[in-house]
DNA sequence: GAGCTGACATGTT
DNA sequence: CAACATGCCAGCT
């Protein structure tokens, strides 16, 4: 919260419900940076902590994106979620 | 300390 | 409508 943007975007992505997505814009404008979207995705590749659910966030478009497990695992967890 | 990289977004062709 | 090119920001090497 009160150190770098990765640490801030990091915390926003945990605390995404269940059954929500935010696009990276959405991330990097709670961040405290609208503009950073780029540094959001940037952040959550090299980030690998299982206990982040960076599979929630995804493109503006509506598309899932990328993710370093595998975009397939992205697109799974998220209908999977959304499901319920 | 400077430069390169990237899971994006927007605009134009 | 789809593809290409440019701009933006923060992190990593």
């Amino acid at each position: 919260m009160n150190h770098c943007f990765r640490t801030r975007v990091l915390a926003i992505v945990t605390k995404i419900p269940r059954g929500r997505t935010l696009t990276y814009h959405e991330v990097a404008e709670r961040a405290g940076s609208p503009g950073a979207y780029r540094a959001v995705g940037n952040v959550l590749n090299k980030n690998f902590d299982p206990k982040i659910p960076c599979h929630r966030v995804i493109r503006s478009d509506g598309t899932f994106g990328g993710y370093n497990r595998g975009a397939r695992a992205k697109a799974q967890l998220l209908a999977s979620e959304k499901r319920g």
